[in-house]
DNA sequence: GCCGATGAGTAGAGCGCTCTACTAGGTGAC
DNA sequence: GTCACCTAGTAGAGCGCTCTACTCATCGGC
């Protein structure tokens, strides 16, 4: 920067006036201070930058699985809807591990970005508010835990609704979930599907299991080989579904003839053409947006925590249908 | 970083050397100021630290798709092999667009972070060089444009060949590859396929397609409608070969009883149940690594320009066999 | 008892910027 | 001609650290 200045013949205040886009500056100097600039290579030391302006325009993310489109997806909404803003977006990442999520929050908070989007962190609420008590935060997929925090989370009994609906609708009585435990929104959908169920009139089968594909087939298994099988099947997730599916065709059970089945999420799988699953849509990258622009309104200010749901959406395509008479 | 000086009754140079595990330092006096630190919530920042030592022990990541699995176990690899070496990583996304991949590797250059690890950028060769003319960087997947700089890249014409080697050992010879035209890696395996069919004494047979599974279903009609259909296809990915096994089944053709089907990458859809695709796994985590050791012997200055290829592996899943008599 | 070595700690400059407070020079109103 | 006011630009302190060079004990060896 110094030698910019120099070899402009201006001070380098002016260069960081000019580097500012600052109205002050004239158009002359301006054109002569972005010549100088370009000829060196001169490029601005975000560090130096945003150790003496005390902000960084950055907004953190954390995710915790990059494998997962979920998380992905909701990046992009963040970066999208910071980028209207003029913030920038850095990523760290935990890989699956919880002591890597901290160690990846704590890069975040020691760079000090103007915010932090925690991805479905899976850490103690403790370390939760310990977070969000340094920093405007809002997290994403979290239930329960987080109270001063903001949340925007996936309105997972309402999507468990969603799918009673549908498969009511085409006339189905005995429908089977397939549970995921204590997995990240399953005690949620479980919950749903109960509640949904019972007021329908109607018994919840619920069967254990998990988000993987061999957890789908050996439930799949047992529920068939029932005294009387369900009619449909609600699982976990595609990727269960997909296990489901892929069972129901060994026995040679038609798929929607004699059987219903459901997935949850609408990864790309659930496009497929050899699946065309009927399946439960997270707008996921709305949830990066808002979960933005809670932040936003965070770092401008507000105090009050908010915590948000957002609805997903049915999404019908070809492994539904009425019920076998 | 004063408080906690003053507070422990000791320099800020002391601190500094606390937090920074320097052995100069009395276990006394490092508890001292360790209780300190933790009592005033103190923590280092990193803008400043990274300003004043002039190194930052953070490698940026730069990718073009986050959604595309094949980058995010790109970033796994470099940041395993990263964290061994002590070093943070930071990952920045263009988000599929060709002025944010440049803006996000701008980022990346303003933050001064000791060496770039670049995802399939797209942009121009030109950038590339100025990009590696500022800072240690290697590229990864990226063909024919840098010279300069280390890349890192799938042995794609291998990947083909063993494609080929897999079906002719099965005795099939009428042997159809749909092209994905010039996307990233298409070229080679076209090339490669080409190759190994002409040393085979067997006649390629190409038809155009895409990374889409529309694009697989598109070809496989045309490939059937031939007077003389191919016994075995080798689509472009799995993607499209999840089109190509989709139509096959409409139309009623055994795989791999009539004919053998084939992916490429290994991506997580290879795997389902349903698909159960033979396909060419390409080792996604070791480039990362790979990439992350090369960078790091430039970080400790190496100057001559490294190319690696990494070589794929067969997997053999369920849909090829024998060609048909 | 003196000397050099060693260990523990400190002072203070400096990293590359921003930002506040200031100056110089021009403009126009009266 | 004077004064207030504006615009374009500058000086220099300061952001929160690190790092070099230095000091001050302490200690063992002869």
């Amino acid at each position: 920067m110094e030698d910019v200045a120099r070899h402009a013949g201006v001070s380098r205040a002016l260069v960081s006036l000019v580097m500012n886009d600052s109205p002050r500056v004239s158009e002359k100097s301006r054109q002569k201070v972005l010549a100088s600039a370009s000829e060196l290579g001169y490029r601005p030391n975000l560090w130096a930058r945003n150790l003496a302006s005390g902000q960084t325009n950055t907004i953190g993310v954390m995710l915790n699985d990059l494998h997962n489109p979920y998380f992905t997806e909701l990046a992009e909404g963040v970066a999208a809807t910071a980028a209207e803003s003029g913030m920038q977006v850095l990523i760290t990442s935990g890989w699956q591990q919880d002591s890597g999520e901290v160690a990846a929050t704590e890069t975040l908070l020691n760079l000090r970005t103007d915010g932090i989007v925690l991805g479905a962190a899976r850490f103690s609420g403790e370390v939760f508010e310990d977070v969000a008590q340094q920093t405007p935060t809002v997290a994403v997929s979290n239930f329960d835990k987080p109270k001063t925090m903001d949340t925007v989370c996936n309105d997972e009994a309402r999507g468990a609704e969603l799918v009673v609906e549908h498969l009511t609708n085409l006339g189905h009585t005995r429908i089977a979930h397939i549970d995921a435990g204590s997995a990240p929104g399953a005690p949620q959908r479980r919950r749903g599907f109960t509640q949904a169920m019972t007021n329908a009139g109607l018994a919840p089968i619920i069967i254990e299991g998990d988000y993987r594909e061999e957890a789908g087939r050996a439930a799949a298994e047992s529920l068939m080989s029932l005294h009387e099988p369900p009619t449909a099947i609600f699982a976990a997730n595609d990727l269960a579904a997909s296990g489901v599916l892929t069972h129901l065709r060994e026995l040679g059970v038609d798929v929607p003839g004699d059987i219903s089945v459901m997935g949850y999420d609408d990864t790309v799988l659930a496009d497929l053409g050899l699946l065309a699953l009927t399946t439960v849509h997270q707008p996921r990258q709305q949830f990066g947006s808002r979960a933005t622009e809670l932040l936003l309104e965070r770092i401008a200010g507000r105090t009050a925590a908010k915590h948000e749901l957002i609805a997903p959406k049915l999404v019908v395509r070809a492994t539904t249908g009425p019920v076998k008479e």
